[in-house]
RNA sequence: GGCCUGGUAGUUCAGUUGGUUAGAAUGCCAGCCUGUCACGCUGGAGGUCGACGGUUCGAGCCCGUUCCAGGUCGCCA
């Protein structure tokens, strides 16, 4: 007697082409329905669901055996497909279904803790830890293989391109720079440690001085830094850098993969090239340097028109070098209540900001939370900054400009995805470019690589590295998607003296150089090529391509929000000998 | 580290002003059922109301602490 029915179909392929046919399925019980002398089961496979028939035409063992078939049951099924009697349009193979003539139970399943099936409504860490019943769903196994084809898709573009797919250490030494690294012991170093890595960036770098011309990679990249919706701490890369290139060259490729992708996996056509933003456009007009266009609301500067008046928190924000910007909810002045602007007031609280002033244009008359500090000309006046017609929301922030726009940032997409205007079939990419090289650290009170300290000036700004650092802008330029940045790259600096000078500026001393990015800087002792490139969060594309709204729906085993598996539960305590082993201390909590 | 939301049956949730034996749907089990496809009908099992402490004659509900999950700010060169 067989113990495997070697499969001849996948369940969701059968139609009614295959009537008659003999088939052997494979699969998962989804359902079953017993209606006495009659039983139906829904079985499952990658491909879809297929309806399996054993009536009383098969012998009575067979039907006792089906008798016992239960959810998740892990079967073989031998069968003939035959027209349905009553047809479902509901069901992709609703045409047809299966009569059994054989049954092989492999696997028998405890009932399952979750329900697997794409409409549930699971709390997500069920979900997680019992991932491989959440992952049989259709959705799921669609996800995963569409992230496969983006994958199967990078490399064939690229390798069409001229690149090669290299892969770089996992293993690597620390950086002090940037997000915390995951660090690993040296056992055989004692009190030494590697760090894995979170982003191959110097290495890819040593690439182009190595002469690969062009290289890319799908790579494991690691941040042990909080987790958020579209951050976990081990993601995907698609890690490009090129030689001989500047900016335009690396955007032509990127902005050609792109369309590939849109094409060939969404049917959708997209136009290149895609809009170029400056980071000084994108933020004054839309608050945001990953700016979202499919809707309008831009944001007005006030500042012009409020100088002089008799609010003196507009006055005072000015006066301390800040800003007053606003935006105009067009036409939807009446969708929003006063309790829906106190709610609003409240959620740019976490920005920094300490109010919000609205107000609200009608048709005879102009209302406004600061009716007693302005006339009616006066609200005119900033009314007509906006073009304000009746039925028109204005929102004001006066702040430090990072404030300001952060609140109206965050508010301008907040209020269109309230208000639906977030067409999820519209995919707008654009480029930001220009970005500033530096931003200063309040706190720590000097300049911080903005990208990190490889990206090259704006030939123009070099003149004002030494007088002016904030004025610098960057080789730099992001890719968004609908207000997500996908990615982000640069063009890197090749030039020694410029690479010191670079430094400098960041406060490193000649000594921490070295011992940072000494074996870089090595390298690019003995000849390096201009080169700069770029890299795709892998996950966020695969999520925005699948519509969903977190990143660990496209990863198989993604971590919770502690950082955990909670299939596996790691990380996990290891015992003292290995700890010994390993030369470190163990600590003692509190 | 801060803020917000949630935690009640396997699952998703309801639970009024603090008051009898904590409910519904679904899932599960048993019986009946030959055209179902969210099968139907009948019956049944299933609960440390996240945990601890407090207030009270009495707590799922009020208070405090704490744990867990998610979102978010900081953070993420």
């Amino acid at each position: 007697m067989a113990n495997l029915f070697k499969r001849t179909h996948m369940c969701g392929v059968l139609n009614s082409e295959h009537i008659g046919q003999s088939v052997a399925l494979n699969g998962w019980i989804q359902k079953r329905r017993n209606l006495g002398g009659l039983i139906f089961c829904d079985l499952r496979d990658k491909s879809g669901i297929v309806q399996i028939v054993f009536n009383d035409q098969i012998p009575q063992e067979l039907f006792d055996k089906a008798d016992k078939l239960r959810s998740e049951y892990v079967v073989g099924i031998k069968g003939t497909v035959m027209e349905r009697e009553s047809k479902n349009k509901d069901m992709a193979t609703g045409d047809i279904e299966v009569y059994a003539d054989d049954l092989i139970i492999y696997s028998e399943a405890d009932t399952p803790p979750i329900y697997v099936k794409d409409d549930d409504n699971v709390s997500e860490d069920l979900r997680l830890k019992y991932r491989y019943l959440d992952l049989r769903k259709p959705k799921m196994q669609r996800n995963l293989t569409f992230r496969h084809k983006i994958t199967k898709l990078t490399r064939d573009f690229f390798d069409s391109e001229g690149f090669t797919e290299v892969e770089t250490p996992m293993l690597i030494k620390p950086t002090p720079e940037g997000a915390r690294d995951y660090l690993v012991p040296s056992r055989v170093n004692p009190g030494k440690f590697y760090a894995l890595p979170q982003s191959p960036q110097m290495f890819k770098q040593i690439l182009m001085a190595s002469g690969t011309d062009r290289y890319f990679q799908i790579a494991k990249c690691f941040r042990d830094e909080d987790l958020r919706a579209d951050r976990q701490p081990e993601f995907t890369q698609i890690d490009l850098e090129m030689s001989f290139v500047e900016q335009d060259d690396v955007i032509d490729v990127q902005e050609r993969f792109l369309q590939r992708v849109f094409k060939d996996l969404m049917n959708v056509e997209v136009q290149i090239p895609f809009p170029r933003l400056t980071f000084d456009e994108a933020m004054t007009r839309y608050g945001s340097d990953k700016p979202d266009t499919r809707f309008g609301f831009e944001l007005k500067c006030l500042n012009d028109v409020v100088k002089g008046c008799d609010f003196k928190v507009f006055t005072d924000a000015l006066e301390a070098g800040g800003d007053v910007r606003g935006i105009c909810i067009n036409g939807y002045s009446d969708k929003f209540s006063r309790k829906d602007v106190d709610k609003m007031t409240d959620s740019i609280k976490t920005f920094g900001a300490k109010g919000l002033i609205w107000i609200r244009v009608n048709e005879n008359e102009i209302t406004s939370s600061v009716n007693k500090f302005f006339t009616q000309e006066q609200l005119r006046e900033i009314a007509d900054v906006f073009e304000a017609k009746a039925n028109d929301l204005i929102l004001i922030v006066a702040a430090k400009p990072s404030v300001v726009f952060a609140s109206l940032g965050f508010l301008r997409r907040d209020l269109a995805g309230k208000l639906g205007l977030l067409d999820d079939t519209q995919y707008n990419l654009l480029w930001v470019v220009d970005f500033p090289l530096y931003e200063y650290d309040e706190e720590e009170g000097r300049y911080f690589a903005m990208h990190h300290p490889f990206t090259s000036p704006k030939a123009e700004d070099i003149q004002y590295l030494d007088t002016d650092p904030g004025r610098v802008k960057a080789n730099a330029y992001d890719i968004i998607l609908n207000g997500v940045e996908l990615g982000g790259g640069s063009i890197r600096i090749h030039d020694q003296n410029l690479q010191k000078k670079m430094f400098e500026v960041l406060g490193l001393t000649p000594e921490e150089t070295q011992s940072k990015f000494g074996f870089l800087l090595e390298a690019f002792k003995y000849g390096v090529p201009p080169h700069g490139g770029l890299a795709y969060g892998l996950d966020r594309l695969v999520m925005l391509l699948c519509g969903a709204d977190s990143i660990r729906e496209v990863m198989a085993f993604p971590k919770n929000q502690n950082a955990q598996c909670m299939m596996s539960e790691a990380p996990a305590e290891v015992t003292a000998k290995e700890l010994d082993e390993l030369f470190i201390q163990t600590t003692v909590e509190e």
